[in-house]
DNA sequence: TCTCTTTAGTTAGCACGCTAAGTATAATAA
DNA sequence: TTATTATACTTAGCGTGCTAACTAAAGAGA
C-alpha cells in the first residue's frame, strides 16, 4: 500500500501543535547543547532572567506555566550545573528563591543570539500578521481548555455527590 | 515579589506551543478515560482507522509524525489491550502489517464523538479563516524545521571533516 | 553470485511533564 | 491560643517521544 503525501501530512489541530513543538525544542537543544544545556533548562533560566532574580519556585512554576514538580527536576539539574542556587525565603519559611549564579547570567547572554537565530529561522515567510493569529488563537485555545477542566473537574464532583 | 498577570501569560512561540497541546491532550486524556485509552493510543487507532488496515508499522509511524521506536511501545499496549495485532507481512519479510481487531474497530466508533466533543470545546469563539491560518503556519514551522535540521545535520559533518 | 548498503523492526535507556502522597510552614477560624 | 485549612516544597512513579545500538530482510552493484 502507498500512502499520498495527502494522507502523510494531515495531523489533527493537537497532533500538529505537539509535533511543531517537538521540532522546535529539538532544534533549539542542538543549537544550545554546546552550552551543556537542553530545552527546559535554558527555558527556565530565560524565563528566570525576565522576570528578575529571587522569585519563588512556585513563581517560576507559575510563569513557565508548568506544575511546580515539573520545575523541580529542573531546577535541581541546574544548581547542580552551578547555574541558579536556591535560597531559602527570608520572609516566608516554606519558600525558596531561585536566583542565577554568575555563571548563569553569562549563559544568559550567550544563549540569546542562539534562541533568535533558530526563531528567525523557524518563523521564516510568515508575516507578522499571521504570527498575531497564531498566538491569539492558541491564548483562546487555553482560555477553553482552563473553562474545560474545570467543568470536567466539577462533572467528577457530580458523579461522586450522585 | 508580585507578578503581574502580563509577566504570568507570557510564553515563548514554543512553550506556548507546548503548553496548548498538553493542555488538548491532557483533556482528551480525561474524555478517553473511561474507554481505557491515552492520548497517544487512541491517536494512532484514530490514524490506522483513516489510512486504512493493514499499513506497516513504518506507514503508520510516518502518518503520525512519529518515530518508529516511539510508535513501538504504543502498538504493545493497543496489542495487550486487544484492539490491534500486527502480523508478518507478507510482501515482504521485514515488515509487519497492522490492524484492528473487532473491538478496535468498535472503539474506533465510540471514540469519535468524545473527540469531536473536545474538539468543538477547544476551537469555540475561533473563526474558521483563523484556524486556517493557525494550519498554514504550523505546516510552515514545520517546514522550515524539517529544513534547518538538515542544514544542523550538514554543519555536523562538516565539522567532522574538518 | 556475492558483497555492500539500505530499510523495517526491536530493545534499552534518557529527559521531560504529569499526578499523587507526604512534610513543613503560614494563614485563618473557633 | 488552638485547631483547621491552605500553601510551598519535595519525592516517587507513570507515560511519552527521542536517540542509539542491534537484527534480519531486501535491494543494488561489482
Amino acid at each position: 500500500m502507498t500512502l499520498t503525501q495527502e494522507q502523510l501530512r494531515q495531523l489533527s489541530v493537537p497532533e500538529r501543535l505537539g509535533r511543531v513543538a517537538r521540532q522546535w525544542q529539538a532544534i533549539a537543544d542542538k543549537e544550545l547543547a554546546p552550552l551543556g544545556l537542553t530545552y527546559p533548562r535554558w527555558s527556565a533560566m530565560w524565563k528566570l532572567a525576565r522576570i528578575g532574580d529571587g522569585v519563588s519556585q512556585k513563581q517560576l512554576a507559575e510563569a513557565l506555566e508548568l506544575e511546580l514538580g515539573s520545575l523541580m527536576r529542573t531546577l535541581a539539574q541546574l544548581e547542580e550545573q552551578e547555574l541558579v542556587t536556591r535560597k531559602a525565603s527570608p520572609d516566608d519559611g516554606r519558600a525558596k528563591q531561585v536566583f542565577l549564579t554568575n555563571s548563569g547570567h553569562a549563559l544568559v547572554r550567550k544563549m540569546e543570539a542562539k534562541i533568535l537565530k533558530v526563531r528567525r529561522a523557524l518563523l521564516a515567510n510568515i508575516e507578522d500578521e499571521e504570527l498575531e493569529t497564531v498566538k491569539k488563537v492558541l491564548a483562546m485555545i487555553s482560555y477553553n481548555a482552563n473553562h474545560m477542566s474545570e467543568a470536567q473537574q466539577a462533572d467528577r464532583n457530580n458523579e461522586d455527590e450522585v
